[in-house]
RNA sequence: GCCCCCAUCGUCUAGCGGCCUAGGACACCGCCCUUUCACGGCGGCGGCACGGGUUCGAAUCCCGUUGGGGGUACCA
């Protein structure tokens, strides 16, 4: 390590290439899938290339389903990548668990180097050391096989110990350039010497990742804020794959802001408001969820909270990306969604409530012809008014069910008028002789019949009629859903709540 | 303990020395629109953590304090 030539670094020129690299375990979270984002955006606003790779070293917390919902994730939102599972590319292959020869010829290399030694400490050894020495055991590693002689390593070998390989820190300062947080320095000797393969010879993440990120070409490293105290660690074995020929470049280590929780924690896994698939379920679409998390650290300008894919990617910089962590909000990302719902073509709306109407069992796998029309007719209904196009369900479900299948919910029985029956005779009476029926005609029928005629104020004269129909205080505007009832349902139904 | 990061309304943020009596969004509270609920419109509430510098001038630069977070693994 002494008088080695400096590894060159990125620079503006080079062309960029990110990765998203996640572990399979467990299902996706929107920090993670932030991540992904970020470096998807950045990707494609430099025109550079996106990795995708997946970290599954750790073989007892590894799934198969924690992939396939990774990939299931990145699909659904668009998130594309340009070499990596699936797609291939150049660096096959993309999952670590099947690159052990690539890991061992480092290894190799590395301890020919001299980079990294044998080390034979347990972990409860070096604890122990600590302890009779009065020091705090959370000093981590005490560096004690650093250099250890022949004859002790003999005498391990003696005894049958397997050793860890560490990667010898260099007793220097380390500084970085932290893409969101500029220049950070860990001082000399604040990082002990660290373990990149296991006395088993499992290599570890502290290798593989770097590997990996030198072996692909990767220029910027944009990860989560977790990580950043790892940096100087990756830094300095960078130093060392560039001197035995694995590494080209330094990359630039760009660390996003943590995706905080309720309190001041980061959102957990068990907080079920990490979960990606669960705001899918919710009726979240990826251009309201996406808008949402690209404003977790980052933002399009002073004023537009509302924006497209297509702008991110255009105006994306991690430059710009913010250092402190963000609070997921709930609130403001189904309000943002709830804009973007809006903002959906008429058609596209539509289509996007069938698996939601599904998935509630309003409608069946595939629908009849009637169920397309009530849905073509009743989604411009309900467009302005759901922010989660799982709320769908329950807004529609009595246009989809037979007149003596709707169910009155408790709530739409309340604020009825004293004279109830007279309201729905009325109502009636004022209906049955309507020869054309469109919302207009229903409409003036009410107004004149209960408005008028009966003197009653719009909110309980109407009240009555929406709870007959739909069986709920809340509904799409009631002449148009009458319409679309038609008039044989709508009439019946309101003799039926009559009783 | 040691190391590192962070610090503008309740929340997400704009701000990169004078355009700031600090702007927007969500939430909240009024009012308007209105067949319910929404949407939309108008208005209100509310913030530069603290203390020192630097400067003619600081939310913006520097230092410190306080507070919060992360790391200190043969996890990633």
């Amino acid at each position: 390590m002494t008088n080695a030539a400096q590894i060159p670094t990125v620079n503006a020129q080079t062309p960029v290439r990110v990765r998203f690299c996640p572990s399979p375990t467990g299902t996706p979270h929107v920090g993670l899938i932030r991540t992904a984002l970020f470096n998807w955006a950045y990707a494609r606003h430099t025109g550079g290339k996106l990795i995708f790779r997946i970290e599954d070293t750790d073989a007892k917390r590894d799934s198969e389903e924690s992939y396939e919902q990774l990939l299931d994730g990145l699909k659904w939102l668009g998130i594309s990548w340009d070499e990596g599972v699936e797609v291939g590319g150049p660096h096959e292959p993309y999952r670590q668990s099947q690159r052990g020869d690539i890991y061992r010829d480092a290894i190799e290399k590395l301890i020919a180097g001299g980079h990294v030694y044998e080390s034979y400490s347990t972990p409860d050894e070096v604890e122990a050391r600590h302890k009779t020495a009065g020091r705090d055991i959370k000093l981590g590693y005490d560096n004690f096989d650093r250099d250890l002689s022949q004859e002790q390593i003999a005498a391990f070998k003696a005894e049958g110990r397997l050793p860890a390989l560490r990667l010898r820190m260099p007793d220097a300062d380390i500084t970085f350039t932290d893409l969101v947080r500029g220049e950070i320095t860990f001082k000399a000797g604040s990082v002990p010497d660290y373990a990149v393969v296991r006395p088993n010879g499992a290599p570890l993440y502290t290798l593989v990742n770097p590997v990996d990120d030198a072996l692909m070409g990767v220029t910027h490293v944009l990860r989560g804020e977790d990580l950043l105290s790892s940096t100087p660690r990756q830094v300095a074995l960078y130093q060392a794959l560039y001197e035995v020929g694995i590494a080209e470049h330094m990359p630039l280590f760009g660390h996003l802001p943590y995706v905080m929780g309720a309190g001041n924690k980061k959102l957990s896994k068990r907080d079920p408001e990490s979960s990606l698939f669960l705001h899918r379920d919710r009726g979240f679409i990826p251009e309201g969820l996406l808008n949402y998390l690209s404003l977790l650290g980052w933002s399009l300008s002073a004023d537009e909270d509302i924006f497209t894919v297509e702008q991110l990617v255009a105006n994306f910089d991690v430059h710009d990306v913010l250092g402190n962590p963000a609070r997921f909000d709930i609130k403001k990302a189904e309000a943002i969604n709830g804009n973007h719902v809006r903002l959906l073509e008429g058609s596209d709306f539509r289509n996007r409530l069938v698996p939601y109407l599904q998935a509630a069992g309003i409608v069946g796998e595939t629908l009849t012809p009637r169920e397309e029309g009530i849905l073509t007719e009743a989604a411009p209904l309900i467009q302005e008014r759901i922010t989660l196009l799982g709320e769908a369900p329950e807004m529609l479900a009595f246009l989809f069910k037979a007149d003596d299948g709707v169910d009155v919910a408790d709530d739409a029985r309340k604020g009825m008028p004293e004279n109830l029956t007279e309201v729905l005779d009325a109502a009636l009476a004022a209906l049955a002789p309507l020869e054309e029926w469109t919302a207009e005609n229903i409409q003036g029928a009410l107004k004149s019949a209960l408005v008028e005629g009966l003197g009653v104020k719009p909110r309980l004269a109407f009240g009555p009629v929406r709870t007959a129909l739909s069986g709920r205080r809340i509904s799409p505007p009631l002449f148009e859903s009458m319409v679309i009832l038609g008039k044989e349902s709508s009439l019946t139904r309101l003799k039926s709540f009559r009783g």
